[in-house]
DNA sequence: CGTGACATCGAACGGCGTTCTACGGTAGAA
DNA sequence: TTCTACCGTAGAACGCCGTTCGATGTCACG
């Protein structure tokens, strides 16, 4: 069991999302197909306690960070572990917090979350608000990253900026009149950092909360 | 063209992103699976032009919203639109924004929302991170809602409502000390309204903004 | 009438998740 | 020792998928 996990995260891990088969593997475990649903009932199952067994690390990350005197830093960085765990495995995205009854870390995780709220001066509608809120942020801003990459970019024969760059030009080609936003972005665009984005999002959610905490 | 798309749309509608494939969309326009492909060279610039497509409806209303003297109340109509299209279309959350190339009407979507924040006092990377950051909240609230629904709640052997009891039930189980958050959060989730809860995390997005917007 | 360009079709291919039946090992009962 | 359950294992087979490709039709224009 352990090491069907561990080789499906592997493999994940190599190729993405569309690399775990049931084929494959079986061929990387040395055994039959038939085996591995002696384990698992089925793809969907494999999926979520692989993504189980990843989001433990992140679990026992967040475990390790002692609480500060302010929840909403805690809550802060609780989330950029998580994103920088998302990041680092982009196909978490795609199955983090999906069923709970399996992922028993992802919930013992929502959990950790929840309880840094459980410092600020809320009802209890407005912490599983804010809980949702900034899990949504993870996923929604990590989502991008769990897009699978064009070949191109793969296999280096195009690497990040160039790829950017090249989004942005077309960007900077649009008439200025009607997109002065996207116009006006554009450099941003070429230069920007996910994670930076990330947080960027994440602090304006932050700063939502600590208003409504009022303190 | 045009029939393809609408075609592929009402499959799409009608039992989410499984069930649109090649056999069932030919089937279902009379033709051979051969012919799609003279319209369309694969399955994702299928997907694309078809969440292209249904976002257009999107474009017109959003277009269709008066400015007001608040940006940031324009910014929340918007993804407040946004939001309910993809709510009554799931499917469109795992598409949307995906190649800006194909999807014409997401860059103009995305341009509209920009074009609220050339409102506020900003730098250029503040608002890039700003309307990022809605549509994160947007895409984030919706992938749950896109995730596809167990068998027995579509057909109705179990209504959402009793459906969310159960997870509820489990969670009050937990023990209250080691699960304090989700134990004093599960009544909230029994009776949770994705809409509501999207909406206040976007109130806490758009909280922060006014706060960076210094106004 | 001929000849391209445009458009349509469906059989065929390889890969996928999943099922099913047959087979090996091994622990305890006889 | 032999028999018998039972726990794992194995891989062929099924049906569905996206995709390819050569055959076929249609039709305007020289």
């Amino acid at each position: 069991m352990e090491a069907v996990l561990t080789a499906a995260v592997a493999l994940l891990d190599e190729a993405g999302g569309s690399a775990l088969t049931f084929r494959a593997l079986a061929t990387r475990l040395g055994t039959g197909v038939g085996t591995i649903y002696w384990y698992v009932s089925n793809k969907d199952e494999l999926l979520d306690r692989a993504t189980d067994h990843a989001i433990g690390g992140v679990l026992t990350a967040v475990e390790g960070q002692p609480d500060s005197e302010d929840p909403i830093a805690d809550l802060r960085a609780m989330a950029i572990t998580l994103f920088d765990a998302i990041a680092d495995r982009p196909w978490l995205s795609a199955y983090f917090m999906r069923n709970t009854d399996i992922q028993g870390n992802s919930l013992r995780l929502y959990e950790k979350l929840g309880e840094q709220t459980l410092r600020l001066d809320l009802t209890p509608r407005q912490r599983f608000h804010a809980v949702s809120a900034i899990t949504g942020v993870v996923v929604g801003t990590a989502a991008d990253l769990g897009m699978e990459v064009p070949q191109e970019l793969l296999d280096g024969s195009v690497d990040r900026d160039a790829f950017l760059q090249r989004f942005a030009e077309t960007w900077r080609s649009l008439d200025a009149t009607n997109f002065p936003f996207v116009h006006q972005i554009a450099d941003e665009f070429a230069e920007h950092d996910d994670r930076d984005q990330f947080i960027a999002a994440l602090d304006l959610t932050l700063d939502g909360l600590r208003l409504q905490a009022g303190s």
